[in-house]
DNA sequence: ACTTTTTACTTAAACGATTAAGTAAATATT
DNA sequence: AATATTTACTTAATCGTTTAAGTAAAAAGT
């Protein structure tokens, strides 16, 4: 019941642990009988060999960190996926770190899997990731791939989609729907992501003539409850939007329920769209306008820009780069009548 | 920029690397002096231990595999939360695997996973895992813990909700609420959750003296627009049901689609619940009873008990089997009038 | 003052693989 | 037939740790 190593195969067939290892990698040194003696045997012997004595050996681990701030919301867990899918066919394997948020967690993290355990990550910054030293240190020694909340002061490849349209045509749908007193809930102004759409939001605002006092940025909490309270008072009578702009999926559940008890009517007093991923878009009452993210597309582009790159050198081009882009999918939530 | 090995800093102090090493987990045979002085040089070379050359050494590689199903709904990335909490907390590292529902996949992830890579794993087991061969082979060498869907014989820690009870609670509250057509929609018999929840259906059907053969149990396919069909032609006049409770979160869409598209009203014409932990359950129309799992605390807590069992030796007690209760929501899709 | 114990190290083997370098026998070349 | 090359191995070093065993000097015990 002890563990079959190169060792006892060895031993067993009167070879050299060498002759084994050339054998099971399908070497040319090795005769065609030798390696069919071996290969029986190992399977027999339910062979699987060490992991982490070949990643000593050869310097690499075949394992990818993944470090995002959640899988909570289905954005990172489509994006997941498509991740693991990704790394499954090449054989590697996927190390999940989520950060919550906490800057000091990411550094953390990172700090510690500069010593061997990855050969590279995908990442996904946290809100309070505003400078980027820790990446940068981390990327002096491996590879890195953000996807989503990028880092923009480092130089590697990015998976992004086009947030600043998104955010650009989410506003313009608004203003065609009738809406001139549009809010844009953000949760931060650290995150790429955001101040990308928020940058939309703003320039659509300014093109189509809008009073831009009516029409603010309002940023929201890591709690949940708080929003739900600041909804509510953005909401009252005296300067209430005509528009909303949701720039995260977990407002959704907020933005309704405020609707709901102040009585409020979407899309008749109030046009909603989110940027959300969830499947229950369309059953809400009512159905809700989204923009809706390439997720698993952006996490497997993400993941296969990595292992591309530890083929070759573990070099990353920037010019891998990719922006995929998301859809707006106009649902009763911003119909007029 | 070469990397920072105990051997390094052996050098640089003029000590043996075992020195180096006993220095940096503070063993009593080495002076405090020295101590401080490795320390300090570790700190300001950045010193960071190679994750897979003590792994090697020690046969213990700090990490535990993941293996579930998908990461999709919302009950797997709340477990997905609750594992990462615990293996955080113990400074642990997990390695997640989705099966994609595969028994070839479970068979191929647990076979590779014997080899040293991780120190036991916490499985989910797949819709077509019927027989527990290969986990059982897994098990001969690395500790296990199942949480949700578990394999019944195998003798091992499991944690669950109490799925039996839900099955029939569910089906109580239809009852009461006047249902007497009470359909459940399963998705496979193999699954030890959805045979339990179906054994609580019916027994409440016979329990409440209800029609048998008005009260059908229902298999659902993976293809979400073969569920959709079914659904449809399922409520179709003839024999239409006037209860439905969904055993897995993603029927929920199906479910309210079909309602829409065929005119029916819910809780009028039928009520409905669903297996689900989706937070839009709330602002559903109506809003969505639901048999809410407690996912976060599942995955934390078969976490634990792997973890626990690892600072042992390996061997999990049967007896660390635990519980967690569902809760049953009641909002208005269940709610007369 | 002598032995024993403790302190603070070092040496070297080990974990399980890979691989450069070496080697003896078989085969090919001239 | 003598030399060169190829084949099919083996030996031994290596990756970066940990740790059992060894050791010399200092401290303690008698």
């Amino acid at each position: 019941m002890s563990t079959v190593t190169i060792k006892l195969l060895a031993e067993k067939l009167q070879l050299s642990t060498a002759t084994i290892s050339k054998a099971l990698c399908d070497s040319h040194e090795i005769s065609d009988s030798t390696k069919k003696r071996v290969l029986a045997l190992a399977e027999e012997l339910n062979y699987v060999p060490n992991a982490y004595a070949g990643s000593l050996r050869r310097n690499k681990s075949k394992t990818i960190a993944v470090v995002i701030p959640e899988v909570a919301d289905s954005f990172f867990s489509l994006a997941l996926n498509g991740i693991e899918e990704a790394v499954l066919e090449k054989g590697y394997h996927a190390l999940i770190y989520l950060t919550h948020e906490k800057l000091d967690r990411e550094k953390a993290i990172l700090k510690e899997l500069t010593n061997g355990r990855v050969d590279g990550a995908i990442m996904s910054v946290t809100v309070e990731t505003s400078d980027a030293d820790h990446i940068r240190e981390f990327n002096k020694k491996l590879p890195v791939v953000f996807f989503d909340r990028v880092c923009n002061d480092l130089d590697t490849a990015k998976v992004t989609t086009n947030d600043f349209e998104c955010g650009y045509n989410a506003t313009k749908h608004l203003i065609e729907a009738g809406c001139s007193k549009i809010i844009l809930l953000s949760i931060s102004n650290n995150l790429s992501i955001i101040s990308e759409r928020a940058r939309g939001f703003t320039k659509a605002i300014a093109d189509h003539n809008l009073n831009e006092a009516d029409c603010r940025i309002i940023e929201c909490t890591e709690d949940a409850s708080c929003n739900y309270e600041l909804i509510k008072e953005m909401m009252l009578p005296d300067n209430r939007p005509d528009g909303i702009i949701a720039t995260v999926e977990k407002l959704t559940t907020d933005i309704y329920l405020a609707c709901q008890q102040l009585d409020i009517n979407i899309p008749q007093q109030v046009k909603v769209v989110c940027f959300s991923n969830q499947a229950t878009a369309i059953i809400l009452s009512p159905s809700l306008t989204t923009i809706t993210q390439p997720a698993f597309e952006m996490g497997k582009s993400a993941a296969t820009i990595l292992l591309k790159s530890l083929r070759n050198n573990g070099l990353i081009m920037k010019e891998e780069s990719i922006v995929i882009p998301s859809s707006l999918i106009i649902r009763n939530s911003t119909i007029n009548n």
